[in-house]
This record gives structure tokens, sequence and C-alpha cells, in this order.
DNA sequence: TTGAAAGCGATACCAT
DNA sequence: ATGGTATCGCTTTCAA
């Protein structure tokens, strides 16, 4: 494999020379440029990127660290950072994490190890120890759907969120609203409970607590909250569901009791996933695109040192409307 | 930051002890190694990653080469990589490809580039020119999905998953079956058609060229070729499609004629995608996280020469059977 | 067993 | 404008 040297060599000049043309810099006679960019073809050069990394400190790529269970979520994400770090010309190192152990083990070594000249992490909480060592270290860092005080975070409105639904559905004239909510140790849910009843006293009226139920974001997370609104006695005419694979659960579990969707209850879900459009389900989608693209942005625009004083960076989501609602 | 420098000087040694007890050298006495264990502690060091890759000329992780829009089998296949990559200390660099001409730019670079130790290419195909380059070169190659005759392979056995596919629909007594099936310009394609006649020819029946049609395999590929046959007059009993996508796509152009699956029309897709589980649909199953598995576990084990004579490692699909065919 | 020094392949400063 | 050389932070001989 050839070397800066090898070029050097084959061009006649020094290797300072030939990593100036590679590096565009003004201070190169045409001549010389040519010959090294000659000698450059004939050798199929290409630098070394480690070895660039070592001298520049800055490796020209950036980490994104996610849990694989918001497949949806994480991949429209990284849709959204691969797009600007491509065009960018940089590289994306992916730390998953599968288990919780693997995320304190990242988080402690992504920063030292120097891998990567910043990171994006998904949805992952970060400790305000971890916190406040990344805003010490050099290692910019930046959270989506994640919070922390003195870390830069972009983040979803979910109050906002469960207020449009919960509103939507009371405009439609339902005034027994079932919540399929996520369970209270996320903040998201406590959150979309904040929105749920909000919308509620907005327009004069009081949610029914016993329509109200925690279960796991996940299909049979809704299937279960459902059925067991179900024997407690509950009919409501209407379902907000925390996730759309919730609203889902439940759309199945209902079917078995031969309610239809939306002629006998209308149902809004949350997260916008493929399926949704599919199955015509209203729900809430919420800018993952967007917030990965301007998660890059920020990270490789400015180093600037964290605006702590700001606040997160906060999305709103928005309300899709479709068939499970009856429009 | 802390470099093995700053512990060697705190723990009163030269650097080669240092590294020797980072790399787990047996020569080195244990309370040399306990005074440089604790200079280490105390400094909270870290090895540079990049100046390490540097002298060692291993990155210690492997590039991943995918095109987003496999979104499924892509994270399937990625999570079977990122298993035995997290298991080996090893990272993982994405380069996923958008556009048809970051595939070249890529390939061209990844080589030459050396921040990965080896490579995964997930899908593409690849031109005898770069494979002839992989085979040259010092960087590891493996192909998902993906088949070149020089380089190593694991592919999914196209012909037999249609075979079985239309083998159950034939024995469920079905004659008249639509194809609906991808482009002709997919290997994939054109295996999935043989797969196809070969079950019809030992069932001692024919095909009836009048039911197959080559579409996109995405959902409006469905619709639209199922529209098409049907313009056409063509009134099968039974849809083998070549995505889960397309079968959903018929799915949806069958019910604005009134026709329902399975009562009036069984259907097979293929890929098992999250949502054939949620429809019903009777599907063929691709071992994908395995083949990550695979991919990465032979990437990191042998760096062997490609066994070129051996062929490719084929994996065979599985039916699974839903409601959609009517059991 | 250990320390010193020579790479690894680039960049960047300092002379010229 | 250009060449020479120190430097980035580590590993790995080579002596001692």
């Amino acid at each position: 494999m050839a070397t800066i040297y090898d070029v050097a060599k084959k061009a006649g000049v020094g290797v300072g020379t030939v990593s100036r043309v590679l590096n565009a810099n003004v201070h190169v006679s045409p001549q010389t440029r040519e010959r090294v960019l000659l000698a450059i073809e004939e050798l199929d050069y290409q630098p070394h990127a480690v070895a660039r990394s070592l001298a520049t400190r800055r490796t020209n790529s950036i980490g994104v660290l996610v849990p694989f269970f918001t497949r949806h979520f994480f991949i429209e994400v990284l849709r959204g950072i691969q797009d600007v770090a491509h065009r960018t010309d940089q590289g994306i190192f992916l730390y998953n994490v599968q288990k919780h152990d693997q995320k304190e083990t990242y988080l402690a070594r992504i920063p030292v190890e120097r891998r990567v000249d910043g990171l994006i992490v998904i949805t992952l909480r970060i400790r305000d120890g971890h916190a406040a060592k990344f805003q010490k270290g050099k290692l910019p860092v930046i959270l989506v759907d994640s919070y922390h005080p003195i870390l830069p975070s972009l983040v979803v409105d979910n109050a906002y969120g469960a207020k449009l639904a919960t509103e939507h559905l009371l405009g439609l004239g339902h005034q027994k609203i079932a919540f399929l909510n996520g369970l209270m140790r996320y903040h998201a849910s406590r959150a979309r409970k904040d929105g749920f009843e909000e919308a509620y006293s907005q327009s004069g009226l009081q949610p029914d607590p016993k329509l109200v139920v925690e279960t796991e974001f996940d299909r049979s997370g809704g299937k279960q909250g459902m059925a067991f609104l179900w024997e407690r006695g509950a009919r409501p005419t209407a379902i907000f569901a925390a996730s759309d694979l919730q609203a889902i659960g439940a759309i199945e579990f209902l079917k078995t009791k031969g309610v239809r969707v939306p002629e006998d209850m209308a149902i809004v879900g949350y997260d916008d996933i493929e399926m949704a459009e599919l199955l015509g389900l209203t729900t809430i989608r919420q800018p993952m695109y967007t917030m990965g693209a301007e998660a890059a942005e920020r990270l490789l625009g400015g180093l600037e040192p964290p605006p702590t004083t700001e606040g997160p960076r906060v999305y709103r989501p928005e309300l899709v409307i479709r068939e499970s609602t009856g429009c």
C-alpha cells in the first residue's frame, strides 16, 4: 500500500508538499501540484485515514449510541444523521445497546477512546455522572429523544402530542376516552399523561381514571391493557394509545370481542410507524428524520460549549388523521 | 487527556512496560503490573484507539455497507453482526448507500482508507472490478444476500423459498396461482421464478403465464401488479407475492374489489416482515439474523483467502404458515 | 523483566 | 513555494 512518502519520492518532492496538495493548500505551484497529482494517480494512492486522524486529532466520524429496541424511531433518526454525515463526508460509528450494561461501558469508553469526534445519543437516558464528564471532556454530545439539563438535547413535546390526540377525539364528540399509556417510569408516559389531562380540562370535561391504564409500549402491552379495561367493565367509545403498537394490540383484542374500528370504536396511536399508514391508523407523528439531521448538523457545525441555560430544543409532533378515527 | 507516557512516568516505568500490561503480556512482574494498574486507575487512563490502530495496523472495527432501502432485512442482519461484533469487542462502521454513486465511492475508498479491518456488504451487487480489487487487496470482504464468484458470499436459496411457497399453495388445492414477482433485473426474481415453475412441474401442472407479472418489490408494486392482472381478466384463487409488501399491496387492491383473504383468495408473501405476523400473512422467512452473525464470525475468525472454489454458503428459507392461506 | 528507541502514516511548523 | 523534521500516542523489536 502506497504511503505519502512513496508519492513524494515519485513526484520528486517532500512529503509536506504532497500533504499540501492533498489538503488543497494554496501554497503550491501549479507545476508541482500537477506532478504530485500524477504520482498519486499512478500509485493509486489514498491517505491512510487512521494516520491522518492521529495527526489531525480529528476522526471525521461521529458516533451514534442507540438502543435497538426503538427500531423504527432509531432508523428514521439514523437516516437523518446519515444524510448530513454523508454530505459533510463524515463516517458513522454505530454503538448499539442491547443490554443495559453495554450502555455503561460505551458511555465510559467512547469519550476517552476518541474514535469519534462527537456522539449522538438516541433515546437512552444519561445519568448525571456521565453528563458531567461529557460536559467537562472534549467530546461533544447531543441527545436525541432524551433530555439532560446540562447537555444539548433534542426532544419531542410529548404532552403536546398527547394533547393533540385527545383533542382530536374530544372534537369528534367522544367523551369516554380510554388512555392506554406507557409505564410511568418513562418520562414520555408522564408527559403524555399531562397532555391527555390538559386536553380534557380545556374542554371542560373530566377524564375517567377508570379508563386509564399503563402498559408496556409494545403490542402485547396494548392487548393486555385493553383486556384489563374490558374485564373491568370499561366501555369507552374511543382509545388513545401511547404507541401504535399498543393501538394495534388493542384493536386485536377488540376484534375478539366483535368491536369494530372505527365503527364502534375510534382509536389514535402514537409514532406513525409504517404499519400505521397501512392500517389506516390515526396517529401522532414525530419529526424523527429532522431530529437526526439537526442533531448531526449541530454536532458537526458548532462544537461550541453546550448552551446550558438554553434548555432543550423542543419539536412539535403532528396529528396524522386516518380512517381509525372514522374520518 | 492522559497518555501512556503519563502513566509510565507516574508508575516509574517505561512506556513499553505499560503497553505490556495493557496488552496482557506475560513478561511483566506482578509488582510492576500492580504499580502500572494503579497509575492507570488514578489517571483514569484509556488507550487512544486511533494511535493504537496506527501502531498495530488493526482498527478493531468492521465496516457494514448497506442500502437503506432494505430496511427490515438490513436491520435484522445488522443485529446479527452487532451481536458477534460486541462479543469480540469490535466496533461497527456504517456505510449507508442511499444513492447509486455512493456505492461506487465507498467501494473505492473503504479498502484504501483502511478505517476498518473487514467489510460486510449487504444486498448490494459487486461488480467484477471491485471484486478483483478486494481479492487482491488485503481487506477481507464478505457478501450477505449478494453473490460474486470470487468473494465469500452468504445467500438465501430463493428458488427454494419460492418453491416452498408455491408447493404450499398447490398442496392446498390451488391450481390457478398468480405470481407477483419482482423485476427480472434482480437475481432474486429470476431464482424465484425458477422455484415457482419447479414446484408446478413437480406437481404435474403447468403455471399459467397470464397469471405472472413482474413489479417493484414495494407495496404499490403489488397493488399495481394485482390491478394489472385483474384488468386483464385473470381470476386466480391464490397469490404468491415475491415480497410481503407486494402481498399487502395486492390485498389492498383486492379489498377494493370485494375479494376477501383468505376466504376468496389465499396469499403467500415473502420476507416475514413485522407486519406479516400482524396481518396473519403466510410468508417465507429468511435467516437474516443468522446470516449477519455468521458473516461477522467468518470475517473476524479467519482472514484466510476467500475459498474461491467453495461457492456461496446457501441458507434455506422457511415457510411460515399463517391465516392468509386459510389454515 | 524492563527501558530505550524505532516505526506506523499522516500533518504542520520552521527554515530556506 | 518547498523540504526537513518534530509530533500525534501507541506497539514492538532490541539490548541490557
